[in-house]
RNA sequence: GGGUGUUUAGCUCAGUUGGGAGAGCGUCGCCCUUACAAGGCGAAUGUCGGGGGUUCAAGUCCCUCAACACCCA
């Protein structure tokens, strides 16, 4: 940071401005302070002698400049300085530009400068002010200087003419099209965004400098006369017109923006201008799926185009998804080495490989050893393949309302997992229905509870999921499918079925659970199919046959659609007691570690009629998954030898101790239980005994609350009868 | 400086119009049980960032503070 000394034009005194670019001063307008700064009122208005120049400068008043910072003078470049040329806008100051393209001093300079390159240029007027005893000081300051991206460069921002759109009239409509609804944003609130730049929209710069891309249609004749024609001929039509003959023409350099030709995109793919079947068929589109970051850069872009040339919206709907970053949030680039390679993480690839990929065509190949480092750190074994439809279901899980996506390697893993998961499912399934009566052919069909209960949970599912992708939450449509799969289908109704398959029951029985597997089995299928289209096309081309679907291929299969007929609340009330009473039965097994193969004896007490009755139906059930050797109904629990006990409602199942269960265990996992419940039990009574809860509430949440108290009494009554029982004994 | 968003179990994240805090991974214990050890069964784990307010009731609504992130200038 230079600072210099400049003279009043009276030689009344000077005022000291600070700069990091000192050849700069030679295109400067003027020197800015703040209007309230009291060190310099009298100087505002007053002229400065431009050092190294013949010109004079005024001395304007601004808010932009900082008192605080440095000398509160601010010198004023406006052709070379973004801030200086909205303060030069202002004032209406002249526009200097003093740079060549090749970033060489031009003619606007005195002779003695011209044609320099601009850090000698630098050097040079520095040691011309210091000459003439104007250089104040020198300190060093550190600031962020922009360089180009493949160059390296140092940037010089340069005046220059260019084309730009006129944006506030596109505007306008575009902002109304979201406004009225005619185009919704998912999630809603990325309206806001769109809103806030396109309220404050600027003109449209559309020239670039580069050489690749769709070349400006604009001529110039050798007096700067423009001619912008849809074709070079049009230019020259048009330019005879004028000149009564032929001229020289020069087509501009720069190319369109790329957001400029790409705004076209929607209309544009379909044949437009011409107005072709396929634009009156497809257009307008229904969805635009894009990142947050592409919101000014593209989807206002083709809004604003969209209606501009045909009238209509592009698109109706705008899916903003998150944006992808690494384990560390970082966003992936290149440059920093952490890009995960979607084809890395299906197929796998070892640590050697991933590190000369990560390391090479780095921008700062002095980088490589850094992200060398982090990569040996971060993947120590490499990736491991995860397969393309465990990575689909990962984003699908990741993809909720969030902005970002943290990517986490752990979580393709368990999706990995469950794509394993589904395909032994299918291995089972096929094991017991290929070769098999299935009932294809329409014959008599005995569905057992577990069957209807199977069905009725897939109804709920499918019209879960469904609602899901119609919000385009795609993480609860990911996960509705993955605890159908994985807690209903796979831990209980393949287990249930086995019990079906195995035991003595009649053919329309069996044919009714090998039905039921394989239709849910192929409705399970097709309802994943989007998310995995792999492993699902795979396992549907043999399932589909048993289930007597008819097809080539599962991607032309209609999606499956919830059906309520089949929602049964009687076989799911009725598998909710199937399964307390065998999760009960497991939780004692578990926590006193007896041996899962082990058979045991159950005895139980205090049930109610139904409870035999269900214990009637199902008990095949609960031999088979709970492994039980006996069930015995006791008339009196206090018959019982000393038990471990679970709890099933009201109902007692009891688990004789002998030689398997230690007292104190037992007591101490009940005393555990008795804690818990009394504190929630704390808690609701708590509710219950507020006044105000009970005359404000709603009827049915007090009702609730009351039941609650009401099954955890008895549970407290039930378990602390228990401990008496066992502590007598 | 203006705007937007995030903060929930050790980690990555759900939590629908306010009504008993969830998932995956990880952890602990027992099991190679005839679809699956990339598995089965069981268990533990939270001052829902801090403070205040509205309400009978707040992870959820309002205010405020803090930390972090992104966009624009």
């Amino acid at each position: 940071m230079w600072h210099f000394k400049y003279p009043l034009a009276d030689g009344s005194g000077h005022v000291i401005v600070a700069t990091t670019r000192p050849e700069t001063m030679l295109g400067d307008s003027a020197v800015a302070v703040h209007p309230d700064d009291e060190r310099y009122q009298q100087l505002i208005g007053k002229e400065i002698a431009l050092p190294l120049t013949a010109r004079t400068i005024p001395v304007i008043a601004d808010d932009y400049v900082d008192p605080e910072f440095g000398s509160g003078c601010v010198k004023i470049t406006p052709a070379h300085d973004f801030n200086d040329y909205a303060i030069g806008k202002r004032h209406e100051l002249p526009m200097m530009n003093i740079l060549t393209e090749e970033a060489r001093l031009n003619n606007s300079v005195p002779i003695q400068y011209r044609d320099m390159d601009r850090f000698d240029a630098r050097k040079k007027v520095v040691e011309d002010l210091d000459a003439l005893g104007l250089l104040v000081k020198v300190e060093p300051h550190k600031l962020m200087v922009p360089r180009g991206d493949r160059s390296h460069s140092v940037i010089e921002p340069l005046l220059t003419d260019q084309w730009f759109v006129k944006a506030g009239p596109l505007a306008e409509p575009a902002i109304k099209a979201v406004e009225d609804g005619d185009i919704k944003f998912v999630p809603d609130n990325w309206k806001n965004t769109y809103f806030e730049w396109m309220r404050n929209i600027e003109d449209w710069c559309i020239s670039r400098q580069i050489w690749w891309g769709h070349r400006i249609p604009a001529w110039y004749d050798e007096e700067g006369n423009i001619f912008v024609a849809r074709t070079e001929a049009d230019a020259r039509d048009k330019a005879r017109q004028k000149h009564g003959r032929d001229v020289a023409l020069t087509q501009d350099n720069d190319v369109l923006d790329t957001w400029f030709s790409s705004a076209l995109w929607p209309f544009s793919t379909l044949g437009w201008p011409e107005k072709t079947p396929e634009l009156e068929t497809f257009y307008p589109t229904n969805v635009l799926v894009t990142g947050f970051d592409i919101i000014f850069f593209w989807v206002a872009r083709m809004i604003m185009m969209g209606l501009k040339f045909t009238g209509q919206v592009p698109f109706k709907e705008v899916y903003i998804h998150g944006l992808v970053r690494d384990g560390h949030g970082q966003k992936m680039s290149k440059s920093k080495g952490n890009v995960l390679d979607p084809i890395d993480l299906i197929d796998g690839i070892d640590l050697e490989t991933l590190v000369s990929k990560r390391t090479s065509g780095l921008m700062q190949p002095k980088m490589a050893a850094k992200v060398e480092k982090a990569t040996r750190a971060e993947f120590p074994d490499g990736i491991q393949a995860f397969g393309t439809d465990a990575l689909r279901f990962t984003f699908a899980a990741l993809a909720s309302t969030g902005r970002d996506i943290k990517f986490d390697l752990q979580r393709s893993e368990g999706y990995r997992n469950f794509c394993n998961k589904l395909w032994n499912a299918a291995r089972y399934v096929l094991m017991n229905t290929e070769d098999k009566d299935c009932g294809q052919q329409g014959e008599a069909l005995e569905l057992s509870m577990a069957d209807l209960w199977i069905l009725s949970r897939l109804q709920r599912t499918v019209r879960e999921v469904t609602e899901a992708i119609e919000q385009y939450r795609l993480d609860h449509a990911a996960q509705a499918i993955y605890e159908f799969t994985w807690n209903e289908y796979c831990d209980w109704y393949l287990e249930l079925s086995k019990v079906v398959l195995n035991n003595d029951s009649s053919p329309a029985q069996q044919r009714g659970t090998r039905h039921t597997l394989v239709n849910v089995l192929e409705t399970l299928l097709r309802l994943t199919h989007p998310i995995m289209p792999f492993i699902t096309e795979e396992i549907w081309q043999r399932v589909a046959p048993l289930a007597a679907v008819e097809g080539n291929t599962i991607m032309l299969q209609r999606y499956p659609d919830s059906n309520d007929a089949l929602i049964n609340s009687k076989a799911e009330t009725e598998m909710e007691w199937v399964t307390s009473f065998i999760l009960g039965v497991r939780t004692i097994r578990g926590e006193m570690n007896i041996p899962p193969g082990k058979p045991l004896p159950v005895l139980l007490a205090n049930g109610s009629d139904k409870d035999a009755a269900l214990l009637d139906s199902n008990k095949a059930y609960l031999n088979g998954i709970a492994r039980l050797e006996s069930v015995t109904w006791l008339d009196n629990a206090d018959d019982a030898p000393e038990s471990a006990i679970a709890l099933v409602g009201e109902m007692k199942v009891l688990i004789p101790m002998a030689g398997l269960i230690n007292k104190e265990d037992e007591l101490a996992r009940l005393n555990k239980q008795v804690e818990k419940l009394q504190k929630d039990m704390q808690r609701t009574e708590g509710k219950l005994n507020n006044e105000k809860f009970t005359r404000k509430a709603p009827e049915a949440v007090v009702e609730k609350e009351r039941q609650k108290v009401a099954e955890m009494q008895s549970s407290l009554d039930n378990l602390t009868q228990q401990i008496t029982r066992i502590e007598a004994l």
